[in-house]
DNA sequence: CCGATTTTGTTCTCACGTTCACAAGCTCCT
DNA sequence: AGGAGCTTGTGAACGTGAGAACAAAATCGG
């Protein structure tokens, strides 16, 4: 009733099935505890218990359960199996989705040989470079192919989501090879920002910028305890600000 | 500089030169879009070349800049050199951070052999291993160490930032061991949750799980258009937001 | 020297995400 | 059966982040 009335439905404007990006990005996370407590034989668990395996609180971790539905049980907790089918179900993990490492150097030979991703929804269908020295050798059961095939590969097997292991250099062409053999979604480890059109989504790993992200924070610890600087915290000192003229009221 | 006499109390209350942490996980991008800039032999750059060069939009980049101060001329842009000091500085690899790094297998390897670091502000001091065939194995101009010799490495060098790269199995161990070393930072590749004591950062970098997260939203892109389920999308008749996926910078 | 032009730094507003707190609902014990 | 004890699911408060918009500074041409 009061909701027809408002014509922005205020708080949430949650598209039918929308779920947070911010969620959807806990699931996996979710998915991996749940596998862990299944494989220890564990068959129910409380949003405390799944929170602390999963590392978060358990409130958020209810929150984002009830975007999926009430799966869980009043007074009881979850069931894990049943928990975990929905959520492998909700991310699209059932069944297995095709994918195709481009760029077998350093990093792309540690994905190739990486048995992760085969247990977790994925499949390798092919592992292509451009360097002829490299093409035809053999990693684990598979072999290093001619960048040049990547089209009917694609095709062939409906790959969807394509990794990009190459150099800064070569990525931005790479990528948009992808996307025109009709890969929707690309993992970059290359240090660069690609472009790619609408409807194609891109995640980014950079190694370098994780680094950096811990070495302010480094830094700031050992600034605050180590250099004799000024003694930060500028307050302490008596004034608590909160001045003059009766602006308090704000916010 | 009139900053400092008054605080405002109104919307942010930040502490004085408490960077917001989305901010701090972009200024690596921006100065690394510098640096490029800066290769190209581009002296000066406005918000709009900036934003475009580091993938993000200039309102957002001019925001985020203003938390290290006024470093830009209005009328002008940013001094590419001056700006990527500053930003360098602020972050803390305006010299170089130690770091070792534990589990010397695939990506361990990688990692190793990889040569981005040391232009990015890190040093590696060790590559450690509690598998003795591969104790004494050289990789480009760095031997494995023995695991054991942790405690010493870490004091000699003064290492505060470690990188995990075991199995899931030991990595909670040797988190332990890194931080009763005096490790305060840990980036951390194994597909666990691990747990440390306050003032101890952890970054966690795990590949299956932005695969997930792309399957997540692939299901979506081809179950709008392939499966002939509930029609889906109810919208589409009014709401044009909805955070759009697509070009969207995924990380 | 002044006004037009450019571009920054900042303010304001809205959207998103997190956390609290509690009613609703389930199980089990008496 | 009924109440005690848990635990879920969610409404509401709060905090953080994103983006639009604009006033304040700087340059440059006349
Ligand atoms: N190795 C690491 O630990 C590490 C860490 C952080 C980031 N990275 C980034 O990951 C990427 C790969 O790193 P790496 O160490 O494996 O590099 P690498 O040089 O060892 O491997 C790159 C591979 O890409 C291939 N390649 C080049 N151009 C190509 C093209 N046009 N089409 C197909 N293949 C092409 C090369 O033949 C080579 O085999 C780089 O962008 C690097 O910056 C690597
Ligand atoms: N390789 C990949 O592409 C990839 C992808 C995603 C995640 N990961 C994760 O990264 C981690 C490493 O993967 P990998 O493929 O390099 O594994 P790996 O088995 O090749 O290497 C692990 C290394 O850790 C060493 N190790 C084991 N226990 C140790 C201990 N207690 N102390 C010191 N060293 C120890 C082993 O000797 C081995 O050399 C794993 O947790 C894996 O799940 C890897």
């Amino acid at each position: 009733m009061t909701r027809a009335s408002s014509r922005r439905p205020g708080p949430p404007t949650r598209t039918e099935r929308g779920i947070p990006e911010a969620t959807v990005a806990r699931l996996p996370v979710y998915l991996r505890a749940l596998t862990a407590l299944s494989d220890s034989g564990i068959a129910t668990a409380s949003s405390e218990d799944l929170a602390t395996a999963a590392g978060v609180n358990s409130a958020k971790l209810r929150k984002d359960l009830s975007y999926l539905g009430s799966y869980g049980t009043r007074g009881v907790g979850y069931d894990v199996e049943y928990l975990r089918y929905q959520i492998a179900r909700e991310i699209g993990v059932t069944q297995d989705w095709a994918v195709v490492i481009v760029g077998i150097g350093n990093l792309g030979h540690a994905l190739a040989n990486y048995s992760g991703f085969g247990t977790r929804g994925f499949r390798i269908v092919a592992l292509l470079d451009a360097d002829p020295n490299l093409i035809g050798e053999r990693i684990g059961d598979m072999e290093v192919r001619d960048f040049a095939e990547l089209e009917d590969i694609v095709k062939a097997d409906r790959v969807s989501i394509g990794v990009i292991t190459t150099p800064a250099g070569p990525a931005q062409g790479v990528c948009d090879r992808l996307v025109a053999a009709g890969v929707t979604s690309i993992l970059n480890f290359a240090p660069v920002v690609l472009s790619v059109p609408t409807g194609v989504d891109i995640r980014k790993v950079d190694l370098s910028i994780e680094l950096q992200i811990l070495a302010y924070h480094e830094q700031r610890k050992s600034g605050e305890a180590a250099l004799p600087q000024v003694p930060e915290l500028p307050a302490m000192n008596g004034l608590t600000d909160l001045p003059s003229v009766g602006g308090g009221v704000g916010a």
